[in-house]
DNA sequence: GAATCGTCTCAAAGCGCTTTGGATACCTTA
DNA sequence: TAAGGTATCCAAAGCGCTTTGAGACGATTC
């Protein structure tokens, strides 16, 4: 049953049926009502294709997610920032698209997105710090939100970060106040921009404090369990090895705790961790105390409003750039103990 | 630049222009050169949604992921299917569409994608051992795979199915074989049906190695670390705790680590560990020998193969119905070690 | 030379919806 | 009574593509 064939069933023009079944004021209740009603009978749905093609909305948002051949890692906070982001479109009857693409056609994509009118906007997660993809779609013309954001990119573009900075600096000071002094940071890909800016954030912290900054105990790697495995344990190996370690997420966090105790170790006591928590709905880290001491955001709330963000410029695409930044809450935890210089 | 005015510019029709462009036989070599090479220079895109109208075909694939008010809880492995599903999609030009919604308005979500033709098919998730899903799936008559299956639903219908009684039949006996006798299960949901056949398969290499089955080391629940974490410490207070663990994820097998550990054991010395491992891209089951025994699928290749069966049945709706069912590896680790009665 | 066949191209009819630009009838108002 | 409003409704023109059914033309066959 389609428009055509519901007017004639009514009598009516396609045009009528078509205003009172999507609100429009210039239609008699009375013929609204009759109309909602054999809409109901007959079990019209709106052909959402001819929809889409006729009003040149495609009312969805695209997510693009690179996955790179070799390390095949997909971060683990997209579960559940899709999530949030997910529910916010349901609310607004928005769906979502998502492409899954080599890390090469990344751009590709986008374009593809873009020109083909596939979506009404995208939003770009995980930048680096000089992303191409902004200045991308900034050319393509499309409306996009930026979860993080580009330091070396100077065009005004909506973004929602976290003080990554300041998340570590906090984090750092944490174990400072704790008394320890030989500090290490695992941290993701210093490529992504949030990775750059924990380590200035990290760095601060241990320079306020008098504190070198040994190379040998900074890394920067993809943020899997088995790659924290691997720094933390190569570091309590070293001549003179860490006593804490800040870390960039739960997954890393959970390999540096294995590697603690691989050595005979237990975490809270010869050694300290603190973590970034993305609060990931199936590894919270919850308790009293919960498990990991960690600088927290939620990544499902940062999806919804990021989502939120989205389609307000849909809705009002000339307004300004509108940029948030959130601040971490720092949570203590049990694999924080006091350090030598307590 | 559209494909009127494309065919403008060539002196051509709108027909052969579109014939040229879609690879159709009856055009000649010379005009397709022609036309290709005009789409290259006039960065002619065809418009995706005129598209789908004209063919009756969105070339999408939805995903329904639904969400419970109470728990909040995504699984944790629908990051990884998703990710091998969304590559075969876009090697054949589809793209995903994904739909986040609250578990009360799951079915009408389906209804919705197939009667307005969002989607050419739909994969089914995590089915219940009766799910309603599918025969309201088969009324609407669109094609659909299900990751899982569903054991008291007796319709023919695609599925692809780790082999779960098998593995923690498995999983069972190789405790058993390293000396354990009290074991205890710490499963999902067990409405699911992947978990009600890991329970039977649990049962049936108790029951054959002439061991009861305790109620009291049976737990059913959201397969979150936190969960595992609460259930194991439970059980390791009882006054004849168990000496292994079978666990139906790693996440519940971390929270049962950490019990294990905060008790002041070692998992592999006094407490073994075996859980099902799904193979996930950031907490891969890593190393030599891997932290955690476990029976392992990928459920990234899960993803890619369901992903190519509903493009199968997508292309030919009247096959047979297709269903495989895939044994799991037995993967020896660092979290099992003997037991007792070695 | 007529009939037949292939090859290449095209005009036009959809696909199912939204939206523009009236039309009609009925009320008000001066 | 005529002019101007207002409330309802409609015909038709898109949106940009695919696909049907047919025509034009040259080559081949008898």
């Amino acid at each position: 049953m389609n428009l055509k064939q519901l007017s004639e069933q009514l009598n009516l023009s396609q045009t009528t049926v078509s205003r009172a079944l999507n609100g429009y004021p210039e239609v008699n209740e009375a013929t609204r009502k009759r109309v909602a009603e054999a809409a109901q009978r007959y079990r019209y749905r709106p052909n959402i294709r001819a929809r889409t093609l006729a009003t040149g909305k495609s009312m969805s948002i695209g997510h693009i997610i690179p996955l790179s051949r070799q390390s095949e890692l997909v971060n683990m906070v997209f579960t559940d920032f899709v999530a949030g982001a997910g529910l916010v479109y349901a609310a607004h009857g928005f769906t979502m698209t998502l492409k899954i693409v080599e890390d090469a056609e990344e751009l590709e994509a986008y374009s593809h997105f873009a020109e083909h009118g596939v979506v009404d906007g995208v939003i770009v997660q995980a930048p680096s710090c000089d992303d191409r993809r902004i200045a991308h779609l900034r050319d393509l013309d499309i409306p996009f939100v930026v979860h993080g954001r580009a330091s070396n990119v100077s065009l005004p573009y909506d973004w929602l970060d976290v003080n990554n900075r300041r998340a570590f600096d906090q984090a750092a000071r944490h174990l400072i106040e704790l008394g320890h002094r030989r500090i290490a940071l695992i941290n993701g890909n210093e490529r992504m921009d949030f990775a750059a800016r924990r380590r200035v954030g990290f760095l601060s912290a241990m320079s306020e404090a008098e504190l070198g900054a040994d190379p040998l105990l900074m890394r920067s790697c993809d943020m899997s369990e088995p790659n924290g495995y691997t720094a933390a344990s190569q570091m309590l190996d070293l001549s003179e090895p860490p006593t804490a370690f800040v870390v960039a997420s739960i997954a890393l966090a959970l390999g540096v705790k294995r590697a603690v105790e691989d050595m005979g170790l237990r975490a809270g006591c010869q050694v300290s961790i603190i973590c970034f928590d993305d609060d990931i709905s199936y590894l919270p880290n919850a308790g009293a105390p919960p498990p990991f001491a960690a600088v927290r955001s939620s990544v499902r709330a940062a999806g919804k409003r990021c989502a939120a963000m989205l389609l307000d410029r849909i809705a009002s695409p000339n307004r300004p750039a509108q940029q948030e930044l959130w601040e971490v809450d720092l949570v203590r935890g049990a694999s924080c103990g006091p350090g030598p210089f307590a």
